[in-house]
DNA sequence: CGTATCTTTGAGTCATGTCAAAAACGGTGG
DNA sequence: CCACCGTTTTTGACATGACTCAAAGATACG
């Protein structure tokens, strides 16, 4: 396997570029930082390229009028960002903003293009990755039509846990506003709030802070379930 | 361009599958007719691999409980469907229903995987397919956790347009019972019908029998705008 | 002509969003 | 160390959109 280019154990982008691939790479990519509520990009920009998170947190969220937004999904060190550019659209759909400080590698979409046309591997892992999401993203669709806010938020919940993990404490290891947290959910933040009251009423999580903990996971689970899915 | 295998004008796979690879890819395929209400497949089934639309009208569809679903999107003529069974899941996340007479052209996964691992340009159209379906789904994510149920009727009836066209007088093109447009709008049969009722009132569209005649596109557009989008 | 399915209508309920205000918190600078 | 200000959290009251349930018309169909 290739030596890393940007010296992430699990970088997405050096997983897949092979010896041949990695002088040009290193020269196409261009390191940005950002202090968390700074913008990688915003909805409506033209999609110059594609963004690898290389540490911290991005979460990609959609505009709806000026106030509210839905946030999409997460994205944290190793995955990819900025790939719904390859569609038809030649701009970004969504937004990228960290909420956590955040070193991305940027790839120029002409080089990324170029790669995708030689590099079968890495062709397959973009797909993957594209189609997961998909996969994900319907799910989730599914969810807002049918699912009650409460269920929405467990769901939310073990969401976070499983991709962020939890710290020595039993804490999900993120550090997440509820306004953060009720745009993640699909609900007002109010709603939020009392849902995740209940929650701890019922001894399903317990809160220290910002911080949540998951206590009974399979009630949580159950919620999610609700009808008999 | 290569001579069509299956005959039609804007097949998806024949476009983009050169001329070394017909004779396999005639050997790999395999046709499915349908009766309007049966499934190419369920949302759980192994996914052993891709259908073609060949012709007629599919629709993609997740389940919640025993009794709701969400239309997630139509298939129709020449689009590809099951493409999510190329995610980490090895199990169809959706299931798609034939709500118009269907043949379909199923690719075995296998065959698809080598396809793509040496075509490059079948691997980019794929990519492309999964970049507009992330990017549409997540516009309905959205749609769906902040647009009110008039705006999205408004939004799913100018979709079903753009998507299938209209008729001679004006109607759109597609043969939708009221309950499937319900699922694909995210309510309830009933919300959608009292809808229907006063976007007729107000003179947006017009109905005849099942059929839709959108009359003022504009102002339809205006209701999935709200707030300013 | 009777049975089944789909459409249409009404009434009632409940979940969720909205608004407004009080309380708590966190930092800043005097 | 405290007073001040802006932000976030917390609570309450309220309005209403959307779902549910139930029943009455239509319409299709064998």
């Amino acid at each position: 396997m290739a030596k890393n280019v940007c010296d992430l154990k699990s970088c997405f982008l050096c997983r897949f570029c092979l010896n041949d691939w990695l002088p040009a790479i290193a020269a196409a990519r261009q390191n940005f930082e950002l202090k968390r509520g700074q913008q990688l990009f915003n909805e409506g920009d033209p999609a110059k390229g594609i963004y690898f998170i290389y540490l911290g947190i991005v979460k990609v969220h959609k505009r709806w009028g000026r106030e509210k937004d839905l946030i999409l999904r997460f994205a944290k060190a190793g995955v990819v960002v900025g790939q719904l550019g390859l569609g038809d659209d030649a701009s970004y759909p969504v937004s990228a903003t960290a909420i956590a400080p955040v070193v991305a590698c940027f790839v120029d979409m002409e080089f990324f293009e170029s790669t995708l046309s030689v590099n079968a591997g890495f062709s397959r892992q973009v797909i993957k990755v594209l189609a997961n999401d998909l996969q994900e993203s319907e799910k989730r669709m599914r969810n807002l039509a049918h699912m009650p806010v409460k269920g929405r938020v467990a769901q939310a919940l073990i969401t976070l846990k499983n991709q962020f993990g939890i710290t020595a404490d039993g804490y999900i290891n993120i550090d997440i506003s509820r306004q953060d947290l009720a745009s993640f959910t699909g609900a007002a933040y109010e709603s939020l709030f009392r849902m995740i009251n209940e929650l701890i009423e019922e001894k399903l999580i317990t809160v220290s802070g910002k911080s949540i903990l998951i206590a009974d996971e399979n009630a949580l689970l159950r919620l999610t379930e609700d009808a008999g899915l």
